[in-house]
DNA sequence: GTGATGATGGTTACCGGTAACTAGTGCTTT
DNA sequence: AAAGCACTAGTTACCGGTAACCATCATCAC
C-alpha cells in the first residue's frame, strides 16, 4: 500500500522557520506566541502575537505534534482501551473521558481489544511507543507482559470497570463479582428461589466471568439450587442470544422463576422473548440485566 | 491536573544508544535490525540482529514512535471520523478498516464527532497535527476550513457512507437520497401507497436529512400524499424515539400503510411498538429501515 | 593479481520544535 | 545616578531516531 510514501511530498510543509521569516522574528518567538496559556508561558506582546498568527493563517500553518511531542516530551494525549465499541456502557465510558479530559488540553486516543487480552497488549504496546501521558484500561485482567510494559513507562494508569485484587495502579470501579452477588441477595430477598443465570461460553470476556462466579458463589451462600447456568454464544452476547438462552433455559428448568444476566443487552433479549410468548415479567418469571 | 509533568521522570527512557553501546555497534545497525522488513530493508547479519533484539529484550526498550515519526516523515497511522461510537453501522466499519489495515504496519486512529461537522473540523486539525498518512470521514458534508485543511495536507482523503457531489478527493459509498428514493419506489411497486417518514428532529445528522430529501422527491415525483413525516428526536434516534414516532404517525395519519425510518435503529423500535399494540407487519404497516 | 561487485556496518547531518540561558530595553527604587 | 527589576526577544543546544553517504572486507570474474 501507501507504506513506501513520505506523509507529504508536497514542495515542503510550512515549518515555523517559515513563519518566523515571514514576520520578521526568531522561531522561539513564533512558539510562545502558538503556546500561549501553557505551563511554561512566555507573556509576548499582543500586537506582534497578532502579527504571528495572521501569518499562520495566511500560510496555512499547522503545527507539528509530533516535532512538538519529541522536543518537549508531552505528547498531548491519553491512551485507552475499551473492549468493544458497539456497546453502550464502554462508548459512554469513552465519551465521559473525552469530556473529562477536554479543557486541559489532552486528546483521548481510543484502541478496542474485542475482549481479547492478547489485542490489548499490542494495543498498549502501540500506543506506548506513541508516548502517551496516561493509560486507562477496561478491566483488571491482563498479560503479565501487559502489565509491565505499563510498569515501564512510568505513566499513570488506571482500570475501570473492575476492582482487581491487584491493581496496577490506580482503579475506578467496582467488583463484578461483589455486585452480582448483591443482585442475588436482592432476588432472593423478594421471594424467588429458583434463580438462573445467562451469560456467554468463553471465558475471554473476564467482567461476565466475574460475574458468573458471583452468582455461583450467592446461590451456593444461599442454600439455593444450583448448577442452573446456560451458556450461550461469544461474548458479548446479542439480544437474540439473550431470547434463545432464556428458551433453552425455560425447556431445561421449567421452575426457574429469576433470571440474571450477564449483560443489559442480553436481558432485553430475554425480556422480548417472555413477552413474545406472553410470559408474564416478573410475574412468571424475574429478569434482571447486568 | 497532569498537563505540567513531562512522559516520563524515570531514570530515563532507554533509548536505541543505550542499546548500541550495550551491544557495542552504532545506533544506525540497531536501528537497521530493528526495521528489518521495512521498505529500507537493509540486510543485517543474522547473529548480530539476535544479539540485538536480546539486548532490546533484556533492557524493556520500546522504539519511540514519535522521533521515528519525527526523523522518518512516516507517521504509522491513518485517522477516522465517525459520527458516533455507539451506532454498529459506524463501529462495523472501524472494524472493517481496522482490518483491512492491519499487516500493512499502519493503525487506526479514531474519533467521533457526534454528528456536529464543528466537532469534526476540530477533530480534524488535532489529528492532522499528528500528521496521518490518509484520513477516513464519514459523510461529504464539512466545513470550508476543514476541506482547506484537508488539501493542504496532502495526503489521501476518502469520504464514506455518501456520495457527495463535491468529493475532497476519494469517495467509498453511496447516495444516501438515492437509495432512499429507490426505497420509496420499491414499496409503491408493492402496492403500498400511503408511505411516511420517521427521522430526527435536526438537520445535525447530514445523511439522515439527505434520506428524508430522497423520500420527499420520490413521493413528489410517484405522486403520492405527500408531508407525512414525522420527526422525533436528537439523531441518532433510539428504538424507544422510533416506536413513539410510530405511534404519533398512527395517531396523526391512520391510513399510513408503510413507513421508511431513517435507521435501522429507530426502524426497530417503530417494529416492536407494533408487535406490542397487534399490528401485524407487513399487513396492517410495512416498516422499512435504512 | 586486479578491479568490480555486493554485503555489512559506521558517520554525519538533519527533521521541527522547545528548554534554558542570555541580552537588551524601559521603569522603579533608593 | 546607579542598582534592581520586570519584560520581551534572541541564541544555543538538544530530543531520538533515520536518510544518505562512506568505508571496509570478502568474493568473484577475467
Amino acid at each position: 500500500m501507501a507504506a513506501a510514501k513520505p506523509v507529504s511530498n508536497n514542495p515542503r510543509h510550512v515549518t515555523m522557520a517559515d513563519i518566523a521569516a515571514r514576520v520578521g522574528v526568531s522561531k522561539m518567538t513564533v512558539s510562545r506566541a502558538l503556546n500561549r496559556g501553557s505551563s511554561n508561558d512566555r507573556i509576548t506582546s499582543e500586537a506582534l502575537r497578532q502579527r504571528i498568527l495572521s501569518a499562520c493563517d495566511e500560510m496555512g500553518y499547522v503545527i507539528d505534534q509530533t516535532a512538538r511531542t519529541f522536543s518537549s516530551k508531552r505528547s498531548g494525549f491519553i491512551a485507552a482501551v475499551i473492549p468493544s465499541l458497539n456497546n453502550s456502557n464502554f462508548s459512554e465510558t469513552a465519551q465521559g473521558i473525552t469530556a473529562a479530559v477536554e479543557g486541559s488540553g489532552l486528546q483521548l486516543l481510543l484502541g478496542y481489544s474485542d475482549y481479547r487480552v492478547e489485542n490489548e497488549e499490542r494495543l498498549v504496546k502501540a500506543m506506548l511507543m506513541r508516548r502517551p501521558e496516561g493509560v486507562i484500561l477496561t478491566g483488571g485482567s491482563h498479560m503479565p507482559q501487559t502489565r509491565a510494559m505499563l510498569h515501564a513507562a512510568g505513566i499513570p494508569v488506571v482500570e475501570t470497570w473492575d476492582l482487581p485484587d491487584d491493581p496496577i495502579e490506580h482503579t475506578v470501579g467496582f467488583s463484578n463479582a461483589q455486585a452480582t452477588v448483591a443482585l442475588v441477595r436482592y432476588l432472593h430477598a423478594k421471594g424467588y428461589q429458583n434463580i438462573a443465570f445467562i451469560g456467554g461460553t468463553s471465558n475471554r470476556d473476564t467482567r461476565g466471568a466475574d460475574r458468573r462466579r458471583g452468582y455461583s458463589e450467592a446461590i451456593k451462600a444461599l442454600g439455593l439450587p444450583a448448577g442452573r447456568v446456560i451458556s450461550f454464544g461469544q461474548p458479548p452476547i446479542s439480544m437474540a442470544q439473550g431470547a434463545e438462552a432464556i428458551t433453552l433455559l425455560i425447556r431445561q428448568w421449567p421452575d426457574v422463576d429469576a433470571v440474571v444476566c450477564v449483560s443489559d443487552l442480553s436481558a432485553f433479549g430475554a425480556l422480548m422473548e417472555c413477552q413474545r410468548r406472553g410470559w408474564s415479567v416478573p410475574g412468571r418469571i424475574a429478569i434482571a440485566g447486568f
